[in-house]
DNA sequence: CGGTTTGATCGGTTGTATCGATGACGCCCC
DNA sequence: GGGGCGTCATCGATACAACCGATCAAACCG
């Protein structure tokens, strides 16, 4: 059988693919270029395979089965991380390094609450944190560059585990002396009608809005031609900002309006009327990850913060 | 972050594992017993866990983390194989070992006429086979025992990806002047009434046989009292004598019939009247395996091979 | 209670990963 | 167009770790 290639040397193929760069993939690997450069060598040599064009110059450009194969040794060394990380874990649970993702429409809302609250239950947890949107958080879960993701669900992905915290109601957010605003609720088909704002694309929020406002998938509110075309907030702060400045309409989480996102606007909050208006939040993880076990024992504290609270 | 362990510390926990005996575990690693003893001993310091019952006498007794640790170690060994064999697989497609699993209901009808096709298209291509029921296949094909399955389908198996390959018919087999074989086919339900044999427990036939002739999962027929409890044939072949002898009836697939399995016995062989009456034969290997792209280069020769034959 | 088996330990040897220095080559700039 | 720079490959020296053979301590057996 064809001998395995070495761990040592597959860090190295993933530094250059990461640096495009042997000098800079070196220092990344805390070793000099030339042990790099013999390393990458040598692999290519034990797999009998070229995995870089060493023709195009001196610039690193990969073959494409130097792009599989650096993939597979992703996979690979996160195996072996795997094999460590069950020993970490069942040695001190709830200790070490937790690498969190978050999307932005509950990062500001949920940690300032969840961060203390873990702290105080598992001081030896280091948490590091990481916003962005859905796609980007679950392919960086995938690539092993983050452990646990707090996310709206469904979040499509293969290969991860998820498990639901709580409901978000969504509340409508009107201009102080709108029309809508005389009514206790709000049924969230006559948005329809309103001008509706919403986040920028490639916010599941705005996705979720849509839906529950009876607009099909890809389908969108009818727009001012006078506006610019396609605008749309980068936050629910700004968002907010944009209907206390009497622009329109919006949806707002549940979580958002407790942490006091409309304090101080006047803007009028009314929940939705009728059943189906709300998100489901929930956790994701690799699926068979050594610390599912820690994982789901965060879920009981975790949608405590996320629950309904009293304002 | 923890170090991460070394490949070959790993081989020897499942070397270990497999042998639990540390002098055979080296030697099957090819290494003296004090060079896997310390490796074990390097392994435990470094992940800081116990591995091993190390005061139950000189028994090798696994913690249960240390069972854990090595199914993980598994994974992780695997993982690396599949960055060799990705290479392995480019330099030169359809060569070098594959390990083909196929369950007993169709290895002996098939692979006669199968492996003279895939010698003469893929000559480079070193089959090793191995025989056994499909429970046992799918487990050896999750641990990398095996690369490829020939099964019928469905198997039952997450993390494994199914292409199909051909239909493959009952028949109703009968003794020679037996009622049915009167008529030129047979309704599938008439045989609910019969004395039909079956394979023994863990072939996926008799499970399959019991589904076309009408039975419920886990229920089946009636059994003469002077009957061995339980008793049940273990290879179509015993099988087929057992009916010769005029102890019942069965059915048997196509692929038997037509690779001559009744030839000299009289047996009258009967299609089953109505729809339904068929098993799926298919392929099965690990999901993402690097070799995917050869085994679904193989159906088409494969699918040839498993369909329908003029007599 | 001696002999045998089994896993742990120890000193010596070999292999190899790594380093620093140097070489080869393309590229840019003056 | 030639000198200088940046980049990757190569080379000899070295330090570390894996491995072996021998030995030890304990358990097990007859």
């Amino acid at each position: 059988m064809t001998p395995l290639p070495s761990p040592q040397q597959l860090r190295y193929l993933l530094a250059l693919t990461e640096h495009q760069h042997f000098g800079r993939a070196a220092e990344a690997c805390a070793v000099t270029q030339s042990t790099l450069s013999a390393g990458i060598l040598a692999l290519e040599r034990q797999l009998d395979a070229r995995l870089l064009e060493r023709d195009a110059g001196k610039r690193v450009v990969f073959t494409a089965l130097g792009r599989e194969i650096a993939a597979r040794a992703r996979a690979a060394l996160r195996s072996l991380e795997a094999v460590a990380e069950a020993a970490a874990t069942a040695r001190a649970p709830m200790s070490g390094a937790l690498r969190l993702g978050v999307i932005p429409t509950i990062g500001p809302f949920l940690l300032p609450r969840l961060m203390p609250a873990l702290r105080q239950s598992y001081p030896r947890l280091r948490l590091y944190l990481r916003e962005d949107t859905t796609d980007r958080l679950v392919a960086q879960l995938n690539d092993g560059r983050l452990d646990l993701l707090l996310l709206a669900l469904p979040c499509a992905s293969a290969g991860a585990d998820t498990v639901k915290l709580a409901r978000d109601a969504f509340f409508a957010a009107l201009p102080p002396g709108h029309g809508l605003a005389a009514r206790d609720t709000v049924p969230a088909a006559a948005l329809q009608t309103e001008h509706l704002l919403l986040l920028e694309d490639g916010h599941c929020l705005r996705d979720h809005a849509l839906e529950v406002c009876g607009f099909a998938r890809g389908e969108g509110p009818a727009r001012d031609p006078a506006e610019p075309d396609g605008f749309a907030a980068t936050s629910l702060h700004t968002l907010v900002q944009m209907v206390a400045g009497g622009l329109g309409v919006t949806l707002l989480p549940r979580i958002a309006v407790q942490a006091g996102i409309a304090a101080g606007t006047g803007l009028v909050l009314r929940p939705l009327a009728g059943a189906g208006g709300w998100r489901t939040l929930g956790l994701a993880w690799r699926s068979q990850s050594p610390r599912e076990g820690e994982y789901r024992a965060l879920v009981p504290l975790m949608a405590q913060v996320a629950g309904p609270h009293a304002a």
